[in-house]
DNA sequence: TAGATTTTGTGACGTTTTTCACAAGTGGCG
DNA sequence: CGCCACTTGTGAAAAACGTCACAAAATCTA
């Protein structure tokens, strides 16, 4: 039960609740944390270490009713609720992202598209119209949204933070490769895949000449 | 001049290469630490140790100069030459990829293309022809293919990543949403968007109830 | 009920990573 | 040249994070 949470928790407590759901569909009741942990590429001691941040959840003997785990961390990492989403930037990326199943599953609802092209403007994705930049901040107010999926270019990606940060959203995934100046009470993560390359060629040339 | 390099300095290392470019791009000789952790979200500290792990690249009382640093950084991370690149599926997200221009700016050239639906079998993107998954190892082996952009559904993802591996590449961006299994050795990065929402709505709840 | 068996929750411990502090270089300038 | 202002590189200290080991709680068996 404590106060600061590591990144790398949050990060293993995602992959458990994937988990759960999976153990879920195959129909059993009850998890052991060693079994987590063989799903998840940790450690049975680091499951229990996770969890024992937010509370006792298991029965000593017996593991972790499924559900009820399931349940508890779909709480703490608040998912136990719908988000509303606001996707700025109806480009390849956007469009990819707008028809990516797995957020609207996970309670991710996306509300509001955005973006400054004249052609886009007015065109209709799914349910939704595609609104000029000018009303990002009304979107915002008036559709309740808390979440900005970030997808435009480089160049108009501070601008159109500021302005999103100013209409009270709490959060930003960014997918511009710079880092976003915002308030330090926002919640940013930045989807960055050319690094993601570079740890891949680091570890494959380290892999080569070090040993 | 160590051994074993913290993920996170990677991470940093990468961002350092970026804020060089930029710097360079400013026409500026000269950097010090202290500059490099300000764009990078870091500590003078934090930068000068980082680099300490690989030599002394640096200059007291000067700095470092961008252009050295850089190329060093490019050396370091594996960059400084082109990696062959596999894209393997040609949906939604490995269309945006395809065609996100940063990859090839850093070296990462991709040159071939698979995918498994026979309407898009052969049907050119750029110069190149999409290929069904039969191919993959051939293409792999004649190609001198190293890395795998994985962009397939979950279910086809292990057995795509099994011939792969077995056709010798060496390192997998992934974005399945599941754990890939592959030998020790080999490098996986896994790209998973749920998680950083998740990590979002974490980070917004617990600021809400937490203080 | 007693004893064997299982598995959690957690304090203590060990390792990794970050921060700190400063000696030692470097160039500029009077 | 000698002093000053600046900045690196790096041990040592501190903090963060992960692992271990075990008492405590729960179930099962007979
Ligand atoms: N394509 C990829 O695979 C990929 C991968 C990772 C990151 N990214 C990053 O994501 C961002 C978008 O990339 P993309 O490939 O989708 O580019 P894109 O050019 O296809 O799409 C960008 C969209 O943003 C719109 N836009 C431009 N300025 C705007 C503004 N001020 N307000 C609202 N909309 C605006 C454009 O009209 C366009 O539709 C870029 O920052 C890119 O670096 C792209
Ligand atoms: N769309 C997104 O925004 C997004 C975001 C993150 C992760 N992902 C993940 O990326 C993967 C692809 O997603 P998508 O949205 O592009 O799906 P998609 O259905 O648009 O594309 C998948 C492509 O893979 C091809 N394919 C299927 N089986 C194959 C096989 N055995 N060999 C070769 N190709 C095969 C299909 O023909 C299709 O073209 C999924 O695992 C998804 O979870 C998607």
């Amino acid at each position: 039960m404590s106060r600061r949470i590591p990144a790398s928790t949050i990060r293993r407590l995602s992959h458990y609740l994937r988990s759960l759901e999976d153990i879920e569909g195959e129909g059993r009741e009850t998890v052991s944390s060693e079994e987590l942990a063989d799903r998840g590429q940790t450690t049975a001691a680091q499951v229990r270490k996770d969890l024992s941040h937010f509370g006792s959840f298991g029965k000593r003997g017996l593991g972790y009713r499924v559900e009820e785990l399931r349940g508890r961390l779909r709480q703490i990492l608040g998912v136990d609720r719908v988000w509303r989403v606001a996707l700025i930037g109806a480009g390849r990326i956007g469009s990819a992202l707008f028809e990516y199943p797995a957020f609207e599953l996970r309670g991710y609802e996306c509300v509001a598209i955005v973006d400054a092209d004249p052609e886009k403007i007015g065109a209709t994705w799914g349910a939704l119209r595609i609104r000029p930049p000018e009303e990002i901040e009304s979107l915002i107010d008036t559709l309740g949204i808390e979440l900005v999926i970030l997808a435009v270019p480089a160049q108009a990606a501070q601008q159109i933070t500021d302005r999103a940060v100013h209409a009270g959203i709490k959060g930003i995934l960014n997918f511009a490769p710079i880092r976003l100046k915002v308030p330090a009470h926002l919640a940013v993560e930045d989807v960055n895949l050319v690094m993601q390359l570079e740890a891949l060629s680091f570890a494959i040339t380290q892999r080569g000449s070090g040993d």
